[in-house]
DNA sequence: CAATAATTTGACCGTTTGGTAAACATTACA
DNA sequence: TGTAATGTTTACCAAACGGTCAAATTATTG
């Protein structure tokens, strides 16, 4: 009797971790690209080099699959904002959060287009995370923005559009990889098209808030 | 014999106008949140209020309603751009053109998410158009950028990555919408959060760019 | 080894999909 | 008003879709 793997007590074989491994990683392919409704569970199998049977006895339905990746996703994603750190001075900490969203987009930008469809199409799946956990944590850096701008260390501004512009203009660099690179062209868009960015993004940011060097 | 409109050879009667609006306007609502692959020509109909087979009546094809979607988008949406004015002043020309990508956003939505969809699905409707017409437009409006570092009137930065900037932070307001009102909560999500970013962003890029009042 | 459990697949099912055919309804206009 | 062009809909089709099933294969273990 096949038991799905998802259903079962306890323990993974190694077989199954890596299964697993393998469909999620062709699953970000496709539903990175597509979108959920856009993506095709024969695609996917099609990816990973298995058969579509076989990839539905490890998850279930393709929601399932969505799920775990998009879960898996979020958590991750928004470990730069948890480094934050309130103790560290304004131009550190705002310097390196850039820094390493840029470098999640570079290094990650399925993952980024992943969350940017799912957001696209009304977030059905994250809409409590959204409110709930990340709200909480935004509202908490926040507030440590806020006090630095009452202490006078940054301009006074409003931090939670402070926040969601070093959100966009770094996930830009994922999401619309590929404008970015048709207009930039042959010559410059390269791999040191991140390191452009992140010169140019810190000496924005360094300078909208007023930060001397 | 019926006769699709798209083929036909030239008057358009004042009832093919309307319909057409009606369902580009339906199309628009179900391709801008589920992209090309998600959107279906059912749903379509559905919130157009008409028939699948009278839709298609004057749409060939799904694909042929994407295209007369994305090809008018396409069109508007660089108008911002092309306003772009190389005799102003720094000041008065990027914060005019921020002005007007945000209102494009707050009134369009529709038409930047099917722009976003588009580009993350790899673009491959409008390629052309990014390497060609679009790259040369900010070809053109980069190298006014950096005369105008050159001459001193703002900061020397990087020209391309200053336009990419900008469009990033302003479609945000679009594209992640759900994620913009689910962080700012209720009091803070009414209308005024164009305004308050509107207000953020032209303090962030006129310090960044050394632009002082 | 035997036998049991886990894994894989080809064949299949009901539904949805993009799209067509043809009949029917409506409009435009001589 | 009559008639031809335009517009609309019902019924339908083949392919693709998400998902199931039972049989076959492979791994695990007593």
């Amino acid at each position: 009797m096949p038991i799905p793997r998802a259903a079962q007590t306890q323990r993974r074989t190694r077989i199954q971790e890596a299964k697993e491994e393998q469909i999620l990683e062709a699953a970000l392919d496709v539903f990175s690209m597509h979108g959920f409704r856009g993506a095709t569970i024969d695609q996917i199998a099609e990816v990973a080099g298995m058969s579509k049977p076989n990839l539905l006895y490890y998850f279930r339905t393709k929601e399932a699959m969505h799920r775990a990746l998009i879960e898996r996703v979020l958590d991750t994603w928004l470990d730069p904002l948890r480094a934050f750190d309130a103790e560290g001075s304004p131009e550190a900490e705002i310097r390196s959060y850039i820094r390493r969203k840029l470098e999640m987009a570079r290094d990650f930008p399925r993952e980024s287009r992943l969350f940017a469809n799912e957001v696209l199409r009304g977030a059905p799946l994250i809409e409590d995370a959204l409110k709930g956990p990340l709200k909480l944590l935004v509202d908490e850096k926040a507030e440590v923005i806020r006090a630095w701008a009452k202490a006078g260390k940054i301009a006074k501004c409003d931090p939670y559009h402070l926040i969601f512009s070093i959100w966009s203009t770094t996930q830009h660099y994922a999401d619309f990889d590929v404008q970015v690179r048709a207009v930039l062209g042959q010559e410059k868009a390269g791999e040191g098209r991140f390191e452009d960015a992140a010169r140019y993004l810190e000496q924005l940011f360094m300078g909208g808030l007023a930060i001397s060097k």
